[in-house]
DNA sequence: AAACCACTCAACCGCATAGAT
DNA sequence: TATCTATGCGGTTGAGTGGTT
């Protein structure tokens, strides 16, 4: 199919935006909004393309943008969510009010890359590099731990809901009755559990054992099965839910990011360094627990 | 003081995709 | 349903800047 350029190339400005035309961006959207950004430039009357200024707005010009220097521990979660998301700039920057997608990418690019791979870690799959001598680790990091617990959550959720609904209220998928369970699939209905879900393709024919938390949960209409998945790179066991892998839809609230951050947080780490990552490296021997708590809760 | 190098980050480019027609 | 359009996203580039030789 054809495509038309964004913008008509022939006489519009490049490079670099004076303090002249931010202040004419500005005061144009701060009247007018941006509207169509393709027609705001003529609108404004400004020598750019559409894209131009919206790249301008979106990564400079924004009121609410937060600019100087990141803090460590919006190092330690872009670090984190990076290990989930991967370069999803956009996905992460959503969790770091007032950065910008670009701004992350440049923190990426520049330092947080570079100080996983002087760790001796491979900053794309935040595992081990071979090189590193370490290549021989346990089947079980962290990390590959971290999802099955995030799995096995879920599916203690969708049974303790399944239960619930029974009880309480037929209307509890209609959001009149809210629990704590719904609080969890609110989680996994949003970007951060769909990153879960869209690692990669479910095996049925890999089926290998059950999880734990699995068969407390069996008297659901579930029925609950297990599955391998794949999570950087590796395998986990994991149970899954029969043939609709996602049986709620995302109708549920959307605005779960908070809580979803707060999940990821859960990561066992130490406080304010990023010796988080040296773990990697170690002996795997500390166990998670901050999901443990959390579905206990349920 | 000048040349060189490394680094940062704003901006551009092309592709993907959602929504409109 | 097919095509078109606008927007968003991620990869990449290159100008500017500061440090080092």
């Amino acid at each position: 199919m054809g495509r038309t350029p964004c913008c008509d190339k022939i006489g519009l400005k490049k490079g670099p935006w004076t303090p002249e035309e931010d202040e004419v961006l500005v005061a144009h959207i701060k009247k007018n909004g941006h509207g169509s950004w393709r027609t705001l430039p003529k609108l404004a009357g400004l020598l750019r393309c559409g894209k131009s200024c919206r790249l301008r707005w979106t990564n400079y010009l924004r009121p609410d943008i937060k600019r100087g220097p990141f803090t460590a521990d919006e190092e330690k979660l872009v670090i984190q969510l990076h290990a989930i998301l991967g370069n999803r700039w956009a996905a992460i920057a959503a969790q770091l009010p007032g950065r910008t997608d670009n701004e992350i990418k440049n923190l990426w690019n520049t330092h947080l890359k570079k100080r996983l791979l002087s760790m001796g870690l491979d900053p794309r799959t935040h595992e081990p590099l071979p090189s590193y001598g370490l290549a021989k680790q346990a089947p079980s990091s962290p990390t590959t731990r971290h999802m099955a617990q995030w799995e096995s959550a879920r599916v203690e959720a969708e049974a303790r809901l399944s239960r619930e609904s029974m009880l309480f209220s037929p209307s509890f998928y209609s959001g009149v009755v809210k629990t704590e369970c719904d609080h969890f699939l609110r989680i996994w209905n949003s970007e951060i559990g769909e990153a879960f879900r869209n690692l990669a393709p479910l095996d049925e024919s890999t089926i290998t054992s059950q999880s734990p938390c699995s068969r407390a949960t069996s008297t659901s209409s579930a029925l609950l099965k297990s599955s391998t998945n794949s999570w950087g790179g590796k395998e986990v066991t994991v149970a899954i839910h029969g043939s609709d892998y996602s049986p709620y839809s995302n109708d549920l609230e959307d605005d779960s990011t908070d809580s979803a951050l707060q999940l990821l947080l859960d990561f066992p780490i130490s406080d304010d360094d990023m010796s988080f990552l040296e773990e990697n490296i170690d002996s795997y021997s500390q166990a998670p627990i901050g999901l443990v708590s959390m579905v206990s809760k349920f």
